[in-house]
RNA sequence: GGGGAGAUACCGAAGCGGUCAAACGGGGCAGACUGUAAAUCUGUUGGCUACGCCUUCGUAGGUUCGAAUCCUGCUCUCCCCA
């Protein structure tokens, strides 16, 4: 199975330009994808281009990751309807280094394979440009004509939208990554591009550009953007991104994340997000319809990813964690934990510090969990909450606003578990 | 530069002198049902020392017994014309 066979039956196939299947027979061909600086973290959103660069040097050929430190500090007007801000070059360069070590993980950047994958950042080449350069060498080539023409700008044009308008600047950013493309292609030989579907307009300038600038030929391959079932953003929580960096969200979020997966999604974001082959694939979603409560896809599909972005170790954590807060976890068993195996659990838990005086002279639950901690941002949100049935402690269910937490709540002598509705933890700590 | 429209809670959007902590929709949160799913139904969605009190309707003043509602200045946004 080729390379854009395996990614076809992944679903992976947005658009791809005629052409690029018989360019990949016929040598070892060179790709990049962009990836914005605006973080020092990947988020599960990058982790589709990751993918396909992945299976991209597994085919044989070489991935380049593109870190765009020019373009990050303009920002695409793709899928936007407002300007971005703008970076400054220190927090650029923080947040290249922390991208390329997460990358690191996925594509193997060290052998001596002519393979070998790259990561470069655009504003390496961008910062010597000048603008009469610029305008006169890229600028000339292509008209604002065919510039207008590309979607992502007739949107932010069309006052019907909504749409804020649109910069100058922002309006020259198809060129600017149209121009990463042309510099790659003549310095690394790359020919392809490949990104998400709302890259196409910016990837076809670029192969545009090529072409006029040089004669050349060269690909875009697009992927379809992920979205949920429901129609939602995909990879947002009520917390924000999902990241992959662990300080970010602890891994047992993480494995909770995928686990989460609707029926639906799970199925297309196994082949989307692991790399079991066609036969596994198959197989589990058989399985998970014969038996969808047992949601065999998404367990799978959780310790796959899991299991590739941090570790064994931190999946099988999760999985234990997981088996304890929402199994048959009851309150003596969370008292029979020891203490590290209790603190592993609740990892990644907000965690918050009340003093052991407050605790032995007893305190009302309504002050602790609202005035004393932040588990409540009010205290009318915590009585609607007892109202409404939604308060346990220590995994029992709490009913009465009045209640006194003494030491006896204590596990192990200076946690309290506080859980607002099924899956919201929060660990208090007396000390 | 000229003319017009507007700024309301997380978002959209009503309200146009008292009965407004502010309709309605979306979103959020919780409950029931479940598979830690989806759909559905229910409750809730400014704060507090809670049958009451306090702070909110762009901002600063003013009129009034009383203002989200009327007047004035200011800031910002959008539209049309040049």
């Amino acid at each position: 199975m080729n390379f854009i066979e395996e990614l076809n039956w992944r679903g992976m196939i947005h658009d791809v330009m005629p052409g690029l299947e018989e360019q990949l027979k016929k040598e070892m061909t060179t790709a990049y994808v962009g990836i914005d600086p605006t973080a020092d973290s990947l988020h599960i959103g990058h982790l589709v281009s990751v993918m396909m660069l992945k299976h991209f040097q597994v085919a044989g050929h070489k991935p380049i990751a593109l870190v765009g430190g020019a373009t990050g500090m303009i920002g695409d007007p793709s899928g936007k309807s407002q300007e971005r801000n703008l970076l400054d070059e220190s927090t650029l360069r923080h947040n290249q280094e922390c991208l390329k070590n997460q990358l690191a993980k996925f594509l193997d950047f060290e052998s001596n394979a002519s393979n070998a994958a790259e990561m470069v950042n655009n504003y390496d080449w961008m910062i010597k440009f000048g603008f009469l350069e610029f305008i006169r060498d890229i600028g000339k080539h292509i008209t604002v004509n065919y510039m207008m023409a590309k979607d992502s700008v007739k949107k932010r044009l069309d006052p019907e939208s909504g749409a804020a308008g649109m910069s100058f600047t922002e309006f020259t950013y198809q060129l600017v990554q149209g121009t990463d493309f042309l510099h790659l292609y003549e310095a690394k030989n790359c020919k392809l591009q490949m990104g998400g579907s709302d890259q196409w307009g910016n990837i076809t300038t670029g192969t545009e550009l090529i072409r006029r600038k040089t004669g050349g030929e060269a690909f875009a391959l697009t992927c379809p953007l992920i979205k949920k079932a429901d129609g939602t953003k995909f990879g947002k929580t009520e917390d924000g991104n999902v990241w992959l960096d662990p300080e970010r969200t602890s891994p047992y979020k993480f494995y909770q994340f995928w686990l989460n997966t609707s029926d639906e999604d799970a199925e297309r974001y196994i082949k989307i997000f692991t790399f079991l082959p066609k036969d596994d694939v198959s197989k589990l979603i058989e399985k998970h319809k014969e038996a969808p409560h047992t949601r065999v896809l998404q367990n799978k599909l959780a310790e796959e990813i899991t299991t590739m972005v941090h570790s064994r170790q931190d999946y099988e954590m999760a999985v234990e964690a997981s088996q304890i807060l929402f199994g048959s976890g009851t309150a003596e068993q969370l008292r029979k934990l020891n203490e590290s195996t209790f603190l592993s659990v609740f990892d990644g838990v907000p965690q918050f510090t009340v003093a052991k005086a407050d605790i032995e002279n007893g305190v009302n639950i309504v002050d602790l969990l609202a005035e004393k901690t932040a588990v409540f941002s009010s205290k009318g949100e915590l009585r609607r909450t007892i109202q409404g049935n939604g308060l346990s402690i220590n995994k029992e269910k709490m009913t009465n606003p009045d209640l006194i937490i003494d030491n006896s709540f204590l596990i192990s002598n200076k946690y309290i578990l506080a859980q607002k509705g099924k899956k919201n933890y929060s660990l208090i700590i007396v000390a």
